[in-house]
DNA sequence: TCATAAACTGACCCATGGGTCATTCATTGA
DNA sequence: TCAATGAATGACCCATGGGTCAGTTTATGA
């Protein structure tokens, strides 16, 4: 799994247009049928199906299985995951506005089923997808992590947020929200999680605490 | 996947000491290598190796791949998620202290290792394992969310906790606690989550908030 | 229109691993 | 000591599914 891959062997150079659509037919199936089964259940058979061609095309376009998953990845997930920080430096607003937006762009991008299958991805096979699961701890999980950090210190400083707050773990602030694809995986029929109510609730409870003032 | 099985097939009846011995060698060398490889992944020929029989000892004592794992599951794992629950009726002390100890109990079952192979096992093959997870879902989740959520009409009612506390989704009080299986099966090699202070940090959030008295 | 090449097909190959069972080994009791 | 019982073995069977490639269809362009 290389992610940041400089084009490797079958997806070289410029493809005509109808090579272009017809690669994209194949990711898009193959997104669909490893979100739904998995990507070890998984069978090209089934995405050669999904997308409407003999299972002998999928090699044309893609050397092997995995590099069908690395299409994936970086075709239809990596894009969605571009970064939220940029509103951070040109920000001029309180901390706690900042927070709060923060916590609302990290709360959705939880939600989308990108992250429901890329979790499933990385927790069935963890040392195959090593790789990705660099990359994701670096530019999903430290990046969004510090983005917090950054923002907590601000609030410090400015006097919003009290002393102890800067030494605080940023994960207690967006603990349920990052739960959000392990719910979406394990408990999706039992209805969804309300993403709306779960913010609301959080920046509520982040700001005021439980406790009546004393 | 029977999680309350009333002894199916080959398990069935008492077994003599040696048979026990046997099965529980059988039982910990399938925990190991379905911890390590995951469910799919774990070949019956390793667990055999593991447990030092060959491989067609394995079906004496199950069926089934799918039977060895319910004889883990049910011998190895359930034990381990009994009951937090019973501290609730009997407690007397403030509502702050109760969801305080409730919030440490969480976390500490969360942080096992149980926790981690049973979260993968159920994302890797949501499909198969559906019994398992409406068991977590009923025993686990709702259990955990329940203890909590009355924990906070508590407070409400004695006039500790505010009024809209009441009706907070209680997932974002334990929302990084939750996540920790997460966090063990992915980045573990990055260093493991120091749950204490994880703790402590989400307590004195809940309690106080981040912001300053006003 | 026809030759050439490129795209596409699906029957086939074969490694893998769950599950079987004829045979071997160990234990027990007379 | 010697059946007789049952536990244990591992070579074997076979379904599955990733990957191949000889043959077929389609597009190109002179």
């Amino acid at each position: 799994m290389e992610i940041i891959a400089t084009a490797t062997s079958a997806e070289c150079q410029e493809l005509s247009r109808s090579q272009r659509r017809r690669r994209d037919d194949i990711v898009q199936a193959a997104l669909k049928v490893f979100d739904r089964d998995g990507y070890e259940a998984a069978k090209m058979i089934d995405i050669a199906k999904e997308a409407e061609v003999a299972k002998g095309t999928l090699y044309l376009y893609f050397d092997t299985k995995a590099a069908l998953l690395e299409g994936v990845v970086q075709t239809a997930i990596l894009p969605a995951l571009e970064q939220i920080g940029g509103v951070a430096r040109a920000h001029t607003g309180s901390a706690q506005e900042l927070l709060e937006h923060h916590i609302r762009a990290i709360a959705a991008r939880q939600a989308s089923p990108e992250m429901k299958m890329l979790l499933r991805l990385m927790i069935s096979a963890p040392e195959q997808h090593s790789q990705l699961i660099k990359f994701f701890h670096a530019h999903v999980v430290e990046e969004g992590l510090e983005l917090i950090r950054s923002t907590l210190r601000k609030g410090v400083e400015s006097g919003e947020f009290r002393q102890d707050v800067a030494d605080m773990d940023p994960l207690v602030l967006v603990g349920s929200h990052v739960f959000a694809p392990v719910w979406h995986n394990l408990f999706q029929e039992k209805g969804p999680l309300d993403i709306e109510r779960l913010v609301e609730d959080n920046l509520k409870m982040i700001m005021s605490g439980l406790l009546v003032r004393s």
